[in-house]
DNA sequence: GATGAATGAGGGTTCATTCAT
DNA sequence: GATGAATGAACCCTCATTCAT
């Protein structure tokens, strides 16, 4: 039997991550529901605990599972045959999209935050995902700096946590900022002007002054 | 009698505030406990209906409170009676400054994001407490540009967005980011370096191309 | 100072009696609410303690207030000066259209009812009340069987209960008897043919058989 | 394992649905205690919500199957094949024993239009429950008049109205009526003279007028 | 691998009542 | 006579988890 209740294990496996990665980024670790996991998936409740041990467990999943997702999504961008300049503008491009595409990442992520990140700290896996990306991004830097594009010193990591935070805060924080600065920044006009002011911003930043 | 258990309404009910800013802060709206905050403001939890109408009432009451709060220690600063550059770099700083300080508020904010702001969406007052923000840091921008020290038709929104969000994704997502690029983002030289980035970041950002 | 907020005690007291009539006709002893009473009569909570004790208390007032009511009214019938056919169809249709009239009086007795008229016992008022009703109505049974009219030996107490009965049943139970009959039986055409039916049952009920 | 604590789901749902049916006809609706309920089953409250829902959906639960067994034994008295006065005297005796016997179902009704019948609204099961019961008495009716023994146009509905009412003031008000009048209603004489009452008050009121 | 039934602790909220003034 | 502030017990309901099959 292979049909979509039946006996896939892997299957259910999935649809039980899937479903628990949409109720964490709309509900939160504390406001998501097991029994509402379990109901969206298909799935008994007493698999989810087979599978993943807890809630805690599920959620480290799923946060492991995105994490996995957007680095595997960065490294399709192949930064390392492009021009410095050209690779700069794809990343940010790239990590803006990914934010507006994907906000339940930005949900969990405060989550595990909010929790002061005990999920993510017993994770090994996670750890070994990003140092590609600060390797990556610290060799488009250093050829850009001996091209004279760029100035000096710029810490990769620094330079990482601008390009995603100049895109998180807005969309994370979209519906506060929308109500007190009386604008809808969802708006497609306001999202296109805010994508270009932060390529204008992370560029600016790193080009080498006159 | 005006003692911690006595009948001062004015007191009792800063308290109780005080506590659930607390609370809501650390564990989140979902995640914050009742009882906790009545325990922690000495108040009969009862007390707490009686001022605050309900849970969602009295986050919004918080959040209100924090809201205020930046926004009057913002006016201390007295951008209007400074030369444009040193007003953004004073602005800048005291923003970074009031997040590291304050990481309530970035809490607030995000628990209130989850839910799709609909507490702040009931607050005329919110939305009220912050056209002067923007109004001010309009002029700012004009005064430069017109000493021709600031590039044109840079919108404060968009601005104060980079401003807010430089600091904010580090220092609210700073366990995860801590985790995964392998570095204590909150020891005292990390914080001073992200201070100084994100002058440079802010500054040449604004800065009239050559 | 008398307006209607100020202090003259016996409209306070009178006020809050009415709105505690109301309040427990609608919600019952258990579902009405103190405050709701106190707000309604436009007094301070304490107000209710001072004059009335208790809730308990203040449903036993409201009780011996509405049987005073009913049965004064009963009293400006003046049957003992009818005729006693005459005078039993008066009582019939005064009974019915009290019923109809005070809804609120069938929801009283009930809640004593459901709670073992521990309230009514406590009462000598109420028993007081009462003798003059058995006794009028004895008469009347009395007259009647001397000319002939009335069958022997009626109980008056019986004949009360099944005057009221008729009536209260139908008026007490009319929501459920409506959905299950699936008629309505407070259309004005329906409430007239009851007034009629009861009429002929009480008359058939007491005319001599020939 | 089918012991009380064990694996018998009908059996769990059961004991809770009498446990409520006795928790609400002593209390009513709103006096009624969901612990308390629980306990009695020997079940856990959470068990409750899982078979009922809610507090009203045992509410209604219990409502129907109250409704559904006064029905039930009526259609046991098999009417249909008795004389048309002796089916009448049958129904009338059954009525006033079930209602003394089940005082619960009485206390039930009152609740339920305490609450503007909010719940039994809801139910289909009820309505359908009772057109067999006035076609059943209207069959009767017809039969008698067909015979020359009833008065002709007789409305079942307001019949069985008629013979309900007789006897359910009686029990229902039972504790405020034999306070008032200062006798014990329920002692046994009392309720055997009523019962022959109400006899001949149905019977008187059927008639043909000679 | 999978299920429905069961659990106990605790969730936010509301209650009638009383205190200090 | 009258008030707003305060109380603690208990309300209905929901939670993540585990049992027996």
């Amino acid at each position: 039997m292979v049909n979509s209740r039946g006996r896939d294990p892997e299957r259910t496996r999935q649809r039980i991550l899937d479903a628990a990665t949409e109720e964490f980024a709309r509900h939160g670790l504390g406001g998501a529901r097991v029994d509402r996991i379990a109901t969206r998936a298909g799935a008994n409740k007493r698999m989810l605990y087979y599978y993943f041990g807890s809630k805690d467990g599920l959620f480290l999943a799923a946060l492991e599972d995105r994490y996995a997702h957007i680095r595997s999504a960065e490294r399709e961008l192949e930064l390392e045959h492009l021009a410095p300049v050209r690779a700069l503008e794809r990343l940010v491009k790239f990590t803006w999209d990914y934010f507006l595409e994907h906000p339940e990442f930005m949900t969990l992520l405060n989550s595990e935050n909010l929790h002061k990140g005990r999920h993510v700290a017993r994770s090994r896996r996670v750890r070994e995902m990003h140092s590609p990306l600060v390797e990556t991004l610290g060799r488009v830097l250093r050829r850009g700096e001996r091209a004279g594009l760029f100035r000096k010193g710029v810490d990769p990591v620094q330079l990482y946590i601008s390009i995603a935070g100049e895109g998180y805060f807005y969309l994370s924080n979209r519906y506060t900022l929308s109500q007190i600065f009386g604008r809808d920044l969802m708006a497609p006009r306001a999202l296109a002007a805010r994508s270009r002011h932060i390529a204008d911003v992370i560029v600016n930043a790193l080009r080498r002054p006159a």
